[in-house]
DNA sequence: CAGGCGTGGGC
DNA sequence: TGCCCAAGCCT
């Protein structure tokens, strides 16, 4: 037989080096016939995006183990998914996880499709998704094309158009490899090939099971790929968040709009962040400015926030959020800006 | 199609 | 410290 096909190589690469993940099935095991829990494979892949391995594992364990199926999710109360979301980011997906389950357990007997057009029709079901579910889940031969797939693409073929202008011509070089047996295998191979080998800094090309075939490794250029267009500066916004905490030790929280930065997570009320300088805060006398602002950054702005701690007697009516006592208010329910504010106030106000 | 949308880790 | 990055989706 001649040279293995470059499907073949990788498979064999992969039987050997897969990582050990909650949520995957091992080739060994796959191949004895196992197949995976598409819930799984769709609440992980859901996780997963934009998101790192180490992040999702934690939060991966305990939303399996609070909601072992589909419909117990869909079941769940929002705030409480929500709160369980809380540092992972992207909260849209909190929202649409919800969503979706409902969508399957209701519309679907609790089944998830097992094709690409009927997963992407989900909310927050994308075509990476969508494509990833039906290969893993179901082992189907779908193109599954993530930010991995991209740089490994663009590597092997030494594609020099910059992302995003590049997706197509990289999704077609995909499509051209991916295999008719053991998809969904072959679709996670391909991803954990550029998560471990093909990374993004530093590529360990001499261990790499396509340095063979690689163009780019070839011409020494494989750390300068994917190239990527310039990327926009972030500014700085200002705003000013109030913590009040009631003489019983309830402290004055909000529930976010639903739609938007951070939206349906827990929060302090607080000013709208602007690019100008905070406005004084009302009754000035009644408030107690903290002297170090909570930093941090998003995705397209930085923000600094000034933290303005009070204290009100057990009665008081306040015009807007609700009083949480200790027992209900979990500082894990909040988003990570709103726990560094926690951080800061907590000291003054405990 | 470009921009909004989080966070933590690595360098 | 500041920037880049990570298994994208939605509008």
């Amino acid at each position: 037989m001649r040279e293995m096909a470059r499907a073949e190589v990788l498979l064999d690469w992969y039987d050997r080096h897969a990582r050990d993940l909650p949520w995957r099935v091992s080739p060994a095991r796959r191949k004895a016939g196992e197949m995976p829990d598409p819930y799984r494979v769709w609440l992980s892949e859901v996780m997963l995006q934009q998101t790192t391995v180490a992040a999702v594992k934690s939060y991966y364990e305990r939303f399996t183990a609070l909601w072992p199926t589909v419909g117990d999710l869909a079941a769940a109360p929002d705030a409480q998914v929500m709160g369980e979301w809380a540092g992972l980011g992207y909260y849209a997906r909190a929202r649409n996880l919800l969503k979706c389950a409902r969508v399957v357990t209701k519309e679907h007997d609790g089944v998830f499709p097992t094709t690409r057009d009927g997963l992407q029709a989900l909310p927050g079901i994308g075509p990476y998704t969508a494509a990833a579910i039906s290969a893993i889940a179901y082992d189907r031969p779908e193109v599954v094309v993530d930010g991995n797939v991209e740089r490994v693409m663009a590597r092997l073929h030494a594609v020099q158009t910059p992302l995003p202008a590049a997706k197509s011509e990289l999704t077609e070089a995909a499509a051209a490899l991916t295999p008719d047996i053991r998809p969904g295998d072959y679709a996670q191979a391909v991803m954990d090939l550029g998560a471990t080998i093909c990374t993004p800094k530093n590529p360990a090309c001499g261990i790499c099971p396509w340095r063979g075939p690689c163009a780019a490794r070839a011409q020494g250029i494989a750390a300068d790929l994917p190239r990527k267009s310039p990327k926009k500066a972030k500014p700085t916004r200002h705003g000013i968040a109030y913590v009040v905490r009631r003489a019983d030790g309830a402290w004055l929280l909000e529930q976010r709009p639903d739609k938007g930065l951070l939206g349906g997570m827990l929060g302090w009320p607080g000013t709208d962040w602007n690019e100008a300088p905070a406005p004084a805060p009302p009754l000035d006398t009644d408030w107690e400015r903290l002297p170090e602002e909570a930093r941090h950054t998003f995705t397209h702005f930085h923000l600094r926030l000034e933290v303005c701690i009070a204290r009100v007697p057990t009665g008081a009516e306040p015009a807007r959020g609700t009083f949480l006592t200790p027992r209900e208010f979990r500082p894990s329910d909040l988003p990570t800006v709103m726990r560094k504010v926690f951080n800061l106030a907590q000291s003054v106000l405990s």
